[in-house]
RNA sequence: GCCCGGGUGGCGAAAUUGGUAGACGCAGGGGACUCAAAAUCCCCCGGAGCGAUCCGUGUCGGUUCGAGUCCGACCCCGGGCACCA
């Protein structure tokens, strides 16, 4: 069981209060200590307030006191940022829908706002967040490419267009990686937030309504690439660094701020999106680079227009005839002589951006004097706390009404001075909280030797939709804890286990304006036709249609999340345990279902009563202290050949956490234990059987540890089943004298044999050939070839006789 | 749009990583027990065919003695895309 706090995923008792009727985002006293109680309940047994969890201010004392180190050391800083934001509607307040205790989700189109933010500077650990994922032998491979591709080291050139303006000699910074077309350049384009493009709006009001539209759209990646490409020339012209021809400065509304330069040059004729700008608006698309037998022509994009592997440079003056390396190679050597620029190495991982306009997060310690600037708050004043009285609104962050949060004095001068009111990225809390739980008793530093001897962590579980930003935040603030001394290891996690998604269907009801309201499935009734496909759903309140959406991830903010608290009543704890482990491999997104836990209890109930049977039997060997007999003979040898091979099969699932075919390998061993007479048993059966349930408690012992716990004391095995040990494969029962091989023609299946276990390959050969039905499609045709896998199937390759 | 996964019976899935496709369950059908029901136990259960057999792992193509598994192209679904956390 994860252990809980506030943060860290979700705030279980948010969830609980809201499940409770109380309105959310209500945070008030009196739901504090509603949510206490509800911990408490849960079987908690962490005095939360104290010790662990992230909201705690011992906590935020120490996200506070690193945050400060950064800043002494530049790793944090302040500088301006775009954010969205979501417009406030004070009519959503009626319909509760809320997100994080204080901005509402109105579902109306965002804004962009610019604004000072603090920014934690993650990418001067890029290199070596890139490196050390090859030391991570523990984690999933997807999950370590998904990670090298968002950092995303590129070699390129970054240089300059010289240009003059104002009278003044200036310079437009770009970077690429493809420098060897850069005499393919027919413009350039900046963002919209580009100084270059605020001097130009100056004197051109259309530009000037252009770049308030571009405020407008989001900053979204996903959603700049989906958007059309738009752009609007500035009238500025900039000089080639090579050739000294003049070109234009576009603004472009899908060159990106906060990315390298925030200016790109544009090659129409070999990069896709600027050969589509460039279509649009009528530029100049000049080739230069060409590929043996292909041909150039302006009408459409072809893919090798982007080749680099077969791309030669044309038209490009001294630089023509070269490959990509050494045309890269010889500009850059030419930019660099004329001092307008060099290769470079460039990452697309941007710096983190931690400040945010809510209430419910840690605050960030700094303190606004008019005359010393942005004071940082002393270590001897940590920490910095939230009022917890606060009541969210809606408008804001409310903590800029709270002045007695607000008002203070300046650490430095003394005088009068404001108090910052952003709160930190709740990824702050959860980049570091399994440091704190090896040293959650020391009060006077962040981390100890006792954090040093736990971490890193063994085994960390946790979804799948974390594979990058939570899991590259906790691997950057190890490395920072570090090289501060706080910590001797480098990477946060050994072994990484991603969980699949648990998803779920949606539902919901257009409010109006584009607003929707969530409602949970347990509130739905669905109807389904003969092939058990959706067909609608109503509410069961007021009987009325609802809209089926998606299916997602469960979330708050979808309000479909399902809670497994009424199976666990209704089944027990081991039941639900079984069945949630039977569903599906961790590993895989899984569609929640209630049907097949009667499976898992009547799986349960049969292992019980069965083990009740046979209790008479062992109970009385046990009591006579007779040894055991070795389980042997003809009658013997099959079936413990069966128990070894599945446990043999169940101890390599377990291995690789494939847990639903450990609890099939438990059913299969109750179907043999099941097969046995337990009526009068001889003592071979008495044995197997002994050994049987020793096995198969043991395997499901994880999965069910109650029950398994009492039948393994009850059986007479011992007092404790933790202390028993894994069960071993016995190498000896999986040894038969016989081996049972399937019978291919050219690849099909045409018949079994059993021969002797050490049987020959002539031998085998003449015993696949004698098959009877094998012979039906070996007669009259001749044998080219014989194939033969070890303990499983001889494959004729025959043809025709010619 | 880009990056990472996934797609197998009515349903959840398995196939020890190129070697008998559908293990183990759920749902369904039939039977036993019962006055009856529940529970329990037994049998059947991808499609076509009396059968031999043929077809079948999202679609199309390829490699191979042999492909759910490898390669190429495409379609659909899920996760992430930096302020949901």
């Amino acid at each position: 069981m994860q252990p809980m706090g506030w943060d860290a995923f979700g705030l279980p008792a948010e969830n609980a209060a809201m499940a409770n009727g109380v309105p959310p985002g209500r945070w008030t006293r009196d739901n504090i200590a509603y949510m206490k109680a509800q911990l408490k309940s849960l079987g908690f047994a962490i005095d939360w307030e104290r010790e662990l969890a992230t909201c705690h201010p011992d906590y935020y004392r120490w996200n506070q006191w690193l945050f400060l180190r950064m800043l002494e050391r530049g790793l944090a800083y302040k500088k301006s940022g775009v954010v969205n934001w979501d417009p406030v509607d004070q009519t959503v307040l009626a319909n509760e829908q809320v997100i994080d205790g204080c901005g509402w989700r109105t579902g109306a189109p965002v804004e962009k706002r610019e604004i000072p933010m603090y920014y934690l500077g993650i990418t001067r650990y890029a290199e070596e967040l890139l490196a050390d994922l090859d030391g991570l032998g523990g984690w999933p491979p997807q999950v370590k490419t998904m990670q090298a591709n968002w950092i995303g080291k590129s070699y390129g050139v970054r240089f300059a267009f010289p240009y003059t303006l104002d009278g003044e000699a200036q310079l437009l910074w770009v970077f690429t990686t493809r420098a060897d077309t850069v005499m393919g350049v027919t413009f350039c384009a900046v963002a919209a937030e580009h100084p270059l493009a605020a001097r130009a709006a100056r004197d051109n009001p259309e530009l000037a309504a252009f770049i308030e539209e571009c405020k407008h759209g989001s900053v979204k990646e996903a959603d700049l690439e989906t958007i059309e490409k738009q752009g609007m020339p500035t009238g500025i012209r900039v000089r080639h660094p090579l050739s000294g021809e003049e070109v234009e400065v576009w603004v472009g509304n899908y060159v990106l701020m906060g990315y390298g330069e925030g200016a790109v040059m544009a090659v129409p004729a070999h990069d896709e999106r600027d050969f589509h700008f460039a279509q649009k608006y009528g530029l100049e698309i000049r080739q230069v680079i060409e590929v043996a037998g292909e041909s150039f022509s302006t009408d459409a994009w072809q893919p090798w227009y982007a080749d680099k592997e077969r791309g030669r440079c044309v038209n490009s003056g001294r630089y023509d005839g070269l490959g990509y390396a050494d045309a890269v190679d010889a500009i850059a050597a030419d930019l660099a002589a004329r001092e307008l620029g060099e290769k470079r190495v460039q990452y697309r991982l941007r710096d983190w951006g931690v400040s945010r306009q809510r209430y419910w997060g840690c605050p960030i310690p700094i303190v606004h004097c008019d005359a010393c600037g942005d004071v940082p708050v002393p270590d001897d004043q940590l920490p910095v706390v939230l009022p917890e009285d606060c009541v969210p609104d809606g408008s804001g962050n409310p903590l800029q009404r709270r002045d007695d949060f607000v008002d203070t004095s300046c650490p430095s001068c003394g005088a009068p001075a404001r108090r910052e009111t952003d709160t930190m990225d709740t990824f702050v809390d959860s980049s570091w909280y399994y440091v704190r739980y090896a040293c959650r008793d020391n009060r006077a530093a962040m981390a100890d030797a006792n954090a040093s001897y736990w971490m890193p962590v063994d085994q960390y579980v946790g979804g799948i939709e974390h594979a990058i930003l939570h899991l590259l935040y906790s691997r950057f603030w190890t490395k920072v804890m570090r090289d501060l001394g706080l910590l001797d290891c480098a990477e946060p996690f050994t072994n990484l286990l991603t969980q699949g998604m648990v998803v779920a269907e949606t539902f919901y009801r257009d409010q109006g304006g584009g607003k929707k309201r969530y409602y949970n499935p347990a509130e739905v009734e669905v109807s389904h036709d003969d092939k058990g496909k959706v067909t609608g759903a109503t509410l069961r309140a007021d009987g009325a249609p609802v809209v089926v959406g998606p299916i997602e991830k469960m979330s708050k903010s979808k309000n479909n999340g399902v809670d497994p608290q009424a199976l666990v009543e209704r089944y027990g704890a081991d039941t639900v345990r079984v069945f949630t482990m039977f569903a599906a491999p961790p590993e895989q997104s899984l569609e929640w279902s209630d049907s097949g836990v009667e499976g898992a209890a009547r799986f349960l109930k049969r292992l019980w009563t069965l083990a009740y049977a046979w209790h008479p039997a062992l109970q009385a060997l046990k009591a006579v202290g007779i040894a055991l007999p070795p389980v042997s003979g003809a009658d013997a040898a099959p079936l413990r050949r069966e128990l070894h091979a599945v446990l043999q099969q169940a101890s390599h699932d377990y291995g690789r956490y494939q847990f639903n075919t450990v609890v099939s390998a438990c059913m299969k061993l109750l179907n043999l234990l099941g097969g046995l007479d337990h009526e009068g048993a001889p003592a071979w059966r008495l044995a197997l059987a002994h050994e049987g349930f020793s096995v198969l408690l043991r395997l499901l012992a994880p999965v069910a540890p109650h029950l398994c716990q009492q039948l393994w004391s009850d059986l007479g095995y011992g007092s404790e089943i933790l202390d028993a040990g894994w069960p071993q494969v016995d190498p000896e029962a999986l040894v038969s004298d016989e081996v049972e091989l399937v019978v291919q023609v050219n690849g099909k299946l045409r018949g079994q044999v059993r021969v002797p276990a050490g049987c020959d390959r002539a031998a085998l050969e003449a015993a696949a050939l004698a098959e009877p039905n094998v012979q039906r499609f070996t007669a009259g045709k001749s044998l080219r070839k014989v194939i033969v896998v070890p303990g499983r199937l001889v494959n004729l390759v025959v043809t025709d006789a010619s």
